[in-house]
DNA sequence: AAGCTATATCGACGGCTGTCGATGCCCGTG
DNA sequence: CACGGGCATCGACAGCCGTCGATATAGCTT
């Protein structure tokens, strides 16, 4: 069963566990979860649904957000789907109306992964060769 | 002229000034552009093209990368092109070689930018109504 | 119970993107 | 000056993605 189609159970499922970034050398299932965390906030739209809800501090109905965005229902839902698939959104349901709210771990690991890239590594030590030695 | 197909010519563009994700509301332009540099890493072979260069700590050969990486030249080419382009890589010519290395300060502004989707804004003021009022 | 409303899912379609082989450009070398 | 090699670009093709309208599902309201 794919991510995109699991029936929205799991909340927060562990799709990644942040390896740093620039430390060691990464996994390839580790590449591929960090492109997806980062493919999950590639659009311009999901990056203003995020913004939306990390500025708002508190749940924001789903009516809201489509409200907010100017985009169809469906465009929103699929959007705040691929948003929680990868641990960055949380929802909740209250009666009728569905509220999502930003996953604030899940950005702080983000984090971490992205600004390992910005540090010097080892000054000492070379643990990533890169030829075909 | 479009940035992809630019004669890569300026090395550091000014194609994102990081605003803040969670402080306060996006410009559609600056979704755009935070959504491109996501973009530039939702991709596995990216990503361990940056993991790369930043666990070398010292600019890499592209032929070095073409080895590591196990594609074909142009499409590695491709690849740092798309990351230079968003100003996360820095390029260097030295004589028939061109080295890559990341770019330190692009992944502190990136990293700042994600890490503010962690924060509690603003506990006093709403400074993001969601509604249509 | 029946209806209404909010949300998720489905199916389809246009556009974008990763990948490759072939080719062009540029620089150092003989 | 001609040759060779490293890298960027071109053109093409398959697969993925954002978007929408239509539809299904679930829970309040009367």
């Amino acid at each position: 069963m794919d991510i995109d189609t699991a029936p929205l159970k799991a909340p927060e499922l562990p799709v990644f566990c942040c390896p740093p970034l620039g430390a060691s050398a990464l996994d390839e299932d580790a590449a591929v979860m960090a492109a997806g965390l980062f493919k999950a906030l590639a659009d311009p739209q999901r990056v203003r649904i995020v913004n939306l809800l990390a500025t708002a501090g508190e749940p924001v109905c789903v009516c809201d957000i489509v409200a907010a965005v100017g985009l169809s229902q469906p465009t929103v839902s699929h959007h705040l789907r691929k948003l929680s698939a990868v641990g960055l959104l949380r929802r909740e349901q209250r009666g009728v109306w569905a509220y999502y709210s930003v996953d604030p771990p899940a950005f702080r690991r983000l984090a971490e992964l992205v600004s390992a890239g910005s540090e010097s590594p080892a000054p000492a030590g070379k643990e990533a060769e890169v030829g075909s030695a």
